[in-house]
RNA sequence: GCCCAGAUAGCUCAGUCGGUAGAGCAGAGGACUGAAAAUCCUCGUGUCGGCAGUUCAAUUCUGUCUCUGGGCA
Protein backbone atom coordinates (compact mmCIF):
# COMPACT_ATOMS: atom_id res chain seq x y z
CA UNK A 1 0.00 0.00 0.00
CA UNK A 2 2.34 2.42 0.66
CA UNK A 3 4.16 2.61 -2.52
CA UNK A 4 1.12 1.57 -4.58
CA UNK A 5 -0.20 2.58 -8.03
CA UNK A 6 -2.20 1.56 -10.56
CA UNK A 7 -1.27 2.43 -14.61
CA UNK A 8 -3.93 2.16 -17.41
CA UNK A 9 -2.41 2.05 -20.47
CA UNK A 10 -3.66 1.80 -23.82
CA UNK A 11 -3.96 2.99 -27.47
CA UNK A 12 -5.30 6.19 -28.42
CA UNK A 13 -9.16 6.45 -28.45
CA UNK A 14 -9.75 2.84 -26.40
CA UNK A 15 -10.83 5.03 -23.45
CA UNK A 16 -8.44 5.52 -20.70
CA UNK A 17 -9.77 8.85 -19.59
CA UNK A 18 -13.12 7.63 -19.01
CA UNK A 19 -12.18 4.38 -17.42
CA UNK A 20 -9.45 6.14 -15.08
CA UNK A 21 -12.05 8.56 -13.63
CA UNK A 22 -14.47 6.01 -13.00
CA UNK A 23 -11.55 4.15 -11.41
CA UNK A 24 -10.70 6.87 -9.07
CA UNK A 25 -13.93 7.43 -7.60
CA UNK A 26 -13.94 4.00 -6.44
CA UNK A 27 -10.62 3.35 -5.13
CA UNK A 28 -10.43 7.06 -4.33
CA UNK A 29 -7.65 7.65 -6.26
CA UNK A 30 -6.44 10.67 -8.32
CA UNK A 31 -4.94 11.08 -11.84
CA UNK A 32 -1.25 11.66 -13.06
CA UNK A 33 -1.42 11.95 -16.96
CA UNK A 34 1.63 10.09 -18.65
CA UNK A 35 1.04 11.81 -22.07
CA UNK A 36 3.52 13.94 -23.59
CA UNK A 37 0.80 16.38 -25.39
CA UNK A 38 -1.75 16.59 -22.59
CA UNK A 39 0.76 19.02 -20.54
CA UNK A 40 0.52 21.86 -22.51
CA UNK A 41 -1.87 24.59 -22.12
CA UNK A 42 -4.18 25.60 -24.67
CA UNK A 43 -3.90 22.41 -26.22
CA UNK A 44 -7.34 20.62 -25.69
CA UNK A 45 -9.57 19.40 -28.41
CA UNK A 46 -6.27 17.85 -30.55
CA UNK A 47 -5.26 15.97 -27.23
CA UNK A 48 -8.85 14.75 -26.15
CA UNK A 49 -8.10 16.03 -22.98
CA UNK A 50 -10.34 15.40 -20.39
CA UNK A 51 -12.57 18.65 -19.52
CA UNK A 52 -13.15 20.18 -16.08
CA UNK A 53 -16.59 18.46 -16.16
CA UNK A 54 -14.97 15.04 -17.71
CA UNK A 55 -12.60 14.80 -14.44
CA UNK A 56 -15.67 14.67 -12.62
CA UNK A 57 -13.94 16.22 -9.22
CA UNK A 58 -10.87 14.03 -9.59
CA UNK A 59 -8.09 15.64 -9.16
CA UNK A 60 -5.67 15.66 -12.79
CA UNK A 61 -1.64 15.81 -12.30
CA UNK A 62 0.26 16.74 -15.12
CA UNK A 63 -2.35 18.54 -17.44
CA UNK A 64 -2.04 22.34 -18.04
CA UNK A 65 1.41 22.47 -16.38
CA UNK A 66 3.09 23.97 -19.30
CA UNK A 67 3.41 26.66 -22.21
CA UNK A 68 3.77 25.45 -25.92
CA UNK A 69 6.75 26.50 -26.08
CA UNK A 70 8.07 24.98 -23.37
CA UNK A 71 10.23 21.62 -23.39
CA UNK A 72 8.89 18.29 -22.49
CA UNK A 73 10.79 15.05 -22.10
CA UNK A 74 10.87 11.40 -20.68
CA UNK A 75 13.05 13.60 -17.63
CA UNK A 76 10.94 16.20 -17.16
CA UNK A 77 7.89 13.89 -17.05
CA UNK A 78 9.52 11.43 -14.59
CA UNK A 79 10.80 14.38 -12.15
CA UNK A 80 7.10 15.82 -12.15
CA UNK A 81 5.75 12.22 -11.97
CA UNK A 82 7.23 11.84 -9.14
CA UNK A 83 6.33 14.99 -7.12
CA UNK A 84 2.80 14.08 -7.58
CA UNK A 85 3.08 10.35 -6.57
CA UNK A 86 4.07 11.87 -3.20
CA UNK A 87 1.44 14.74 -3.30
CA UNK A 88 -0.86 12.08 -3.84
CA UNK A 89 0.95 9.45 -1.08
CA UNK A 90 0.32 12.61 1.36
CA UNK A 91 -3.19 12.45 1.34
CA UNK A 92 -3.34 9.04 1.38
CA UNK A 93 -4.93 8.23 -1.60
CA UNK A 94 -4.19 5.82 -4.43
CA UNK A 95 -2.39 7.61 -7.75
CA UNK A 96 -3.45 6.06 -10.88
CA UNK A 97 -1.48 6.58 -13.91
CA UNK A 98 -2.89 7.31 -17.08
CA UNK A 99 -1.84 7.47 -20.76
CA UNK A 100 -0.72 6.82 -23.85
CA UNK A 101 3.27 7.37 -23.88
CA UNK A 102 4.00 4.12 -22.84
CA UNK A 103 7.85 5.38 -23.10
CA UNK A 104 6.94 7.76 -20.08
CA UNK A 105 5.08 5.28 -18.31
CA UNK A 106 8.59 2.71 -17.99
CA UNK A 107 11.04 5.47 -17.28
CA UNK A 108 8.32 6.10 -14.05
CA UNK A 109 8.10 2.59 -12.94
CA UNK A 110 11.90 1.84 -13.94
CA UNK A 111 12.76 4.94 -12.17
CA UNK A 112 15.24 5.54 -14.91
CA UNK A 113 18.05 7.96 -14.05
CA UNK A 114 18.02 10.89 -15.83
CA UNK A 115 19.93 13.30 -13.52
CA UNK A 116 23.59 12.38 -14.53
CA UNK A 117 23.18 13.99 -18.38
CA UNK A 118 21.60 17.07 -19.59
CA UNK A 119 20.61 17.67 -23.07
CA UNK A 120 22.68 20.21 -25.50
CA UNK A 121 20.30 21.35 -28.38
CA UNK A 122 23.00 22.68 -29.87
CA UNK A 123 25.44 19.90 -30.33
CA UNK A 124 22.36 17.87 -31.71
CA UNK A 125 21.63 20.87 -34.52
CA UNK A 126 25.08 20.46 -35.58
CA UNK A 127 24.93 16.52 -35.99
CA UNK A 128 22.11 16.79 -37.54
CA UNK A 129 23.65 19.23 -40.17
CA UNK A 130 26.54 16.76 -40.47
CA UNK A 131 23.58 13.87 -40.85
CA UNK A 132 22.23 16.46 -44.38
CA UNK A 133 25.57 17.35 -45.59
CA UNK A 134 27.19 13.96 -45.57
CA UNK A 135 24.36 11.53 -44.86
CA UNK A 136 23.09 9.66 -42.18
CA UNK A 137 26.13 6.87 -42.46
CA UNK A 138 28.20 9.33 -41.08
CA UNK A 139 26.89 9.80 -37.78
CA UNK A 140 26.45 6.37 -37.17
CA UNK A 141 30.34 5.82 -38.36
CA UNK A 142 31.47 8.14 -36.03
CA UNK A 143 29.12 6.46 -33.16
CA UNK A 144 30.81 2.67 -33.64
CA UNK A 145 34.16 4.48 -33.15
CA UNK A 146 33.29 5.49 -29.46
CA UNK A 147 30.37 2.63 -28.91
CA UNK A 148 30.13 -0.46 -30.64
CA UNK A 149 27.30 -1.50 -29.35
CA UNK A 150 24.97 1.23 -29.91
CA UNK A 151 26.37 1.12 -33.60
CA UNK A 152 24.46 -2.35 -33.38
CA UNK A 153 21.06 -1.73 -31.71
CA UNK A 154 20.61 1.23 -33.18
CA UNK A 155 20.28 1.76 -37.50
CA UNK A 156 21.94 4.03 -38.87
CA UNK A 157 18.89 5.82 -40.92
CA UNK A 158 17.79 6.25 -37.26
CA UNK A 159 19.21 9.70 -36.84
CA UNK A 160 17.31 11.14 -33.51
CA UNK A 161 18.63 7.78 -31.74
CA UNK A 162 22.36 8.24 -33.55
CA UNK A 163 22.34 11.57 -32.45
CA UNK A 164 21.48 11.05 -29.03
CA UNK A 165 23.71 8.27 -28.73
CA UNK A 166 26.77 10.44 -29.24
CA UNK A 167 25.30 13.59 -27.66
CA UNK A 168 25.57 11.18 -24.32
CA UNK A 169 28.94 10.54 -24.98
CA UNK A 170 29.49 14.07 -25.91
CA UNK A 171 28.28 15.31 -22.60
CA UNK A 172 29.20 12.30 -20.14
CA UNK A 173 32.09 10.52 -21.77
CA UNK A 174 30.75 7.25 -21.58
CA UNK A 175 28.64 4.89 -23.51
CA UNK A 176 25.26 5.14 -24.05
CA UNK A 177 24.83 1.51 -24.56
CA UNK A 178 26.02 0.22 -20.82
CA UNK A 179 24.02 3.09 -19.57
CA UNK A 180 21.06 1.69 -20.79
CA UNK A 181 21.14 -1.94 -19.76
CA UNK A 182 21.94 -0.59 -16.58
CA UNK A 183 18.64 1.03 -16.34
CA UNK A 184 17.07 -2.07 -17.76
CA UNK A 185 18.60 -4.18 -15.23
CA UNK A 186 16.90 -1.85 -12.10
CA UNK A 187 14.03 -3.14 -9.99
CA UNK A 188 10.75 -0.69 -10.00
CA UNK A 189 10.63 0.79 -6.83
CA UNK A 190 6.87 0.79 -6.75
CA UNK A 191 3.99 -2.18 -6.56
CA UNK A 192 1.94 -1.72 -9.34
CA UNK A 193 -0.68 -3.05 -11.39
CA UNK A 194 -1.13 -2.28 -14.90
CA UNK A 195 -4.01 -2.40 -17.31
CA UNK A 196 -4.15 -2.09 -20.97
CA UNK A 197 -7.35 -1.10 -22.90
CA UNK A 198 -7.40 -3.65 -26.10
CA UNK A 199 -9.95 -3.44 -28.52
CA UNK A 200 -10.11 -5.48 -31.96
CA UNK A 201 -8.55 -3.62 -34.57
CA UNK A 202 -11.11 -2.52 -36.83
CA UNK A 203 -13.03 -1.00 -34.07
CA UNK A 204 -9.90 0.82 -32.55
CA UNK A 205 -9.65 2.39 -36.25
CA UNK A 206 -13.25 3.39 -36.95
CA UNK A 207 -13.29 4.85 -33.25
CA UNK A 208 -10.40 6.76 -33.83
CA UNK A 209 -12.02 8.38 -37.28
CA UNK A 210 -14.81 9.17 -35.08
CA UNK A 211 -13.37 11.26 -32.95
CA UNK A 212 -11.10 12.85 -35.24
CA UNK A 213 -14.41 14.02 -36.65
CA UNK A 214 -15.77 15.02 -33.39
CA UNK A 215 -12.72 16.70 -32.84
CA UNK A 216 -13.22 18.68 -35.94
CA UNK A 217 -16.68 18.96 -34.77
CA UNK A 218 -15.71 21.00 -31.27
CA UNK A 219 -13.42 23.50 -33.03
CA UNK A 220 -9.80 22.20 -33.55
CA UNK A 221 -9.27 24.45 -36.27
CA UNK A 222 -10.01 27.54 -34.50
CA UNK A 223 -7.84 25.97 -31.65
CA UNK A 224 -4.79 25.41 -34.17
CA UNK A 225 -5.07 29.18 -35.69
CA UNK A 226 -5.33 30.22 -31.93
CA UNK A 227 -2.00 28.40 -31.25
CA UNK A 228 -0.64 30.24 -34.58
CA UNK A 229 -2.44 33.42 -33.46
CA UNK A 230 -0.25 33.41 -30.48
CA UNK A 231 2.90 32.84 -31.98
CA UNK A 232 3.70 29.24 -31.24
CA UNK A 233 5.80 28.08 -34.43
CA UNK A 234 4.33 25.38 -36.12
CA UNK A 235 8.02 23.51 -35.62
CA UNK A 236 7.66 23.48 -31.72
CA UNK A 237 7.37 20.00 -30.44
CA UNK A 238 4.09 20.73 -29.41
CA UNK A 239 3.07 22.19 -32.95
CA UNK A 240 4.18 18.77 -34.30
CA UNK A 241 1.51 16.64 -32.47
CA UNK A 242 -1.33 14.83 -34.03
CA UNK A 243 -3.90 17.25 -35.16
CA UNK A 244 -1.86 20.27 -34.74
CA UNK A 245 0.39 19.52 -37.84
CA UNK A 246 -2.18 18.26 -40.09
CA UNK A 247 -4.51 20.95 -39.42
CA UNK A 248 -1.66 23.61 -39.77
CA UNK A 249 -1.13 22.10 -43.61
CA UNK A 250 -4.15 23.29 -44.21
CA UNK A 251 -4.62 26.59 -42.91
CA UNK A 252 -0.89 27.47 -44.75
CA UNK A 253 -2.65 26.02 -47.73
CA UNK A 254 -0.77 23.04 -48.76
CA UNK A 255 -3.70 20.40 -48.46
CA UNK A 256 -7.27 20.53 -48.28
CA UNK A 257 -9.27 20.76 -45.33
CA UNK A 258 -10.80 17.13 -46.43
CA UNK A 259 -7.11 15.86 -46.60
CA UNK A 260 -5.78 17.33 -43.86
CA UNK A 261 -9.12 15.39 -41.96
CA UNK A 262 -8.30 12.39 -43.51
CA UNK A 263 -4.60 12.67 -42.83
CA UNK A 264 -5.41 13.09 -39.31
CA UNK A 265 -7.09 10.37 -39.16
CA UNK A 266 -4.22 8.09 -40.96
CA UNK A 267 -1.71 9.03 -38.68
CA UNK A 268 -3.55 8.32 -35.84
CA UNK A 269 -4.08 4.90 -36.96
CA UNK A 270 -0.76 4.51 -37.50
CA UNK A 271 0.01 6.27 -34.17
CA UNK A 272 -2.34 3.68 -32.00
CA UNK A 273 -0.94 0.85 -33.61
CA UNK A 274 3.15 1.76 -32.67
CA UNK A 275 1.23 2.30 -29.22
CA UNK A 276 -0.57 -1.09 -29.28
CA UNK A 277 2.99 -2.54 -30.56
CA UNK A 278 4.83 -0.86 -26.95
CA UNK A 279 2.27 -2.11 -24.68
CA UNK A 280 2.25 -5.53 -26.32
CA UNK A 281 6.17 -5.61 -26.08
CA UNK A 282 7.54 -3.63 -23.49
CA UNK A 283 5.21 -4.13 -20.31
CA UNK A 284 4.28 -6.71 -18.42
CA UNK A 285 0.40 -6.04 -18.48
CA UNK A 286 -3.58 -7.12 -17.73
CA UNK A 287 -5.56 -6.28 -21.03
CA UNK A 288 -8.99 -5.56 -20.37
CA UNK A 289 -11.20 -5.33 -23.21
CA UNK A 290 -11.88 -1.78 -23.72
CA UNK A 291 -15.90 -1.95 -25.04
CA UNK A 292 -16.75 -4.05 -21.47
CA UNK A 293 -18.77 -1.99 -19.43
CA UNK A 294 -17.68 -4.24 -16.18
CA UNK A 295 -13.69 -2.90 -17.12
CA UNK A 296 -14.20 -0.88 -13.68
CA UNK A 297 -15.05 -4.12 -11.59
CA UNK A 298 -12.55 -6.30 -12.95
CA UNK A 299 -10.00 -4.34 -12.50
CA UNK A 300 -10.78 -3.61 -8.72
CA UNK A 301 -11.33 -6.95 -7.92
CA UNK A 302 -7.85 -7.68 -9.63
CA UNK A 303 -6.61 -4.66 -7.09
CA UNK A 304 -8.20 -5.99 -4.57
CA UNK A 305 -6.16 -9.54 -4.95
CA UNK A 306 -3.01 -7.92 -5.48
CA UNK A 307 -2.58 -4.55 -2.89
CA UNK A 308 -5.13 -6.30 -0.32
CA UNK A 309 -6.26 -2.95 0.58
C1' G B 1 -22.93 8.81 -82.54
C1' C B 2 -17.61 10.01 -83.64
C1' C B 3 -12.44 11.04 -82.01
C1' C B 4 -8.55 10.76 -78.30
C1' A B 5 -6.49 8.89 -73.69
C1' G B 6 -6.75 5.32 -69.98
C1' A B 7 -8.05 0.26 -67.79
C1' U B 8 -1.57 -3.33 -63.91
C1' A B 9 -1.35 -4.98 -55.72
C1' G B 10 -6.75 -2.16 -51.19
C1' C B 11 -5.45 3.24 -53.46
C1' U B 12 -2.20 6.41 -56.90
C1' C B 13 0.75 4.97 -60.68
C1' A B 14 5.57 2.98 -63.14
C1' G B 15 7.17 -0.93 -66.36
C1' U B 16 7.81 -5.09 -69.71
C1' C B 17 12.29 -3.06 -77.42
C1' G B 18 6.94 -9.97 -76.66
C1' G B 19 9.74 -14.66 -72.25
C1' U B 20 3.63 -13.77 -66.61
C1' A B 21 5.80 -7.29 -63.16
C1' G B 22 7.52 -2.98 -59.38
C1' A B 23 7.40 1.83 -56.39
C1' G B 24 4.88 5.21 -53.03
C1' C B 25 0.78 5.17 -49.84
C1' A B 26 -2.44 1.88 -47.09
C1' G B 27 -2.09 -2.68 -44.25
C1' A B 28 0.78 -6.27 -41.04
C1' G B 29 4.92 -7.21 -37.73
C1' G B 30 8.99 -5.04 -35.00
C1' A B 31 12.54 -1.50 -32.49
C1' C B 32 12.73 2.34 -28.96
C1' U B 33 15.61 4.72 -22.08
C1' G B 34 16.26 13.07 -21.97
C1' A B 35 12.34 15.18 -29.39
C1' A B 36 8.36 9.31 -28.21
C1' A B 37 1.44 12.15 -30.89
C1' A B 38 8.66 11.72 -32.46
C1' U B 39 12.20 8.64 -35.09
C1' C B 40 13.39 4.14 -37.42
C1' C B 41 13.53 -1.29 -39.40
C1' U B 42 11.24 -5.66 -42.01
C1' C B 43 7.23 -7.74 -45.20
C1' G B 44 4.69 -6.91 -52.23
C1' U B 45 1.67 -13.15 -57.01
C1' G B 46 -1.53 -9.48 -58.68
C1' U B 47 -7.17 -13.88 -64.02
C1' C B 48 -1.33 -6.77 -65.74
C1' G B 49 -10.37 -5.08 -67.88
C1' G B 50 -13.16 -9.43 -71.05
C1' C B 51 -12.87 -12.26 -75.54
C1' A B 52 -10.43 -13.55 -80.03
C1' G B 53 -6.04 -13.31 -83.42
C1' U B 54 -0.58 -13.35 -84.62
C1' U B 55 3.49 -16.07 -82.12
C1' C B 56 7.22 -21.47 -79.58
C1' A B 57 5.60 -17.65 -76.00
C1' A B 58 1.16 -11.90 -75.12
C1' U B 59 0.10 -8.19 -69.55
C1' U B 60 3.30 -6.26 -73.60
C1' C B 61 1.54 -6.44 -80.83
C1' U B 62 -3.47 -6.58 -83.70
C1' G B 63 -8.83 -6.73 -83.68
C1' U B 64 -13.17 -6.41 -80.94
C1' C B 65 -16.25 -5.65 -76.68
C1' U B 66 -17.08 -3.39 -71.79
C1' C B 67 -16.03 0.51 -68.42
C1' U B 68 -13.81 5.43 -66.99
C1' G B 69 -12.03 10.31 -68.20
C1' G B 70 -11.64 14.33 -71.94
C1' G B 71 -12.99 16.44 -76.64
C1' C B 72 -16.29 16.96 -81.11
C1' A B 73 -21.19 16.81 -82.40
Amino acid sequence: MEKSLVIIGGATATGKSDLAVRLAQKINGEIISADSMQIYKYMDIGTAKPTQAEQMGIKHYLIDELLPNEEYSVAVFKNMAKTALDEIYAKDKIPVVVGGTGFYINALLNDTDFTETQINTNYRHFLYDIALKYGSDKLHIKLREIDPQAADEIHENNIKRVIRALEYYYLTGEKISSHNKEQLAKQSPYLYKFFTLTLPRDVLYERINQRVDTMMEKGLEAEVRNLLNMGYYKTLTSMQGLGYKEIVEYIEGKISLDGAVSNLKQKTRNFAKRQITWFKNKTENIPINAADNNAVSEIISELERFFIY
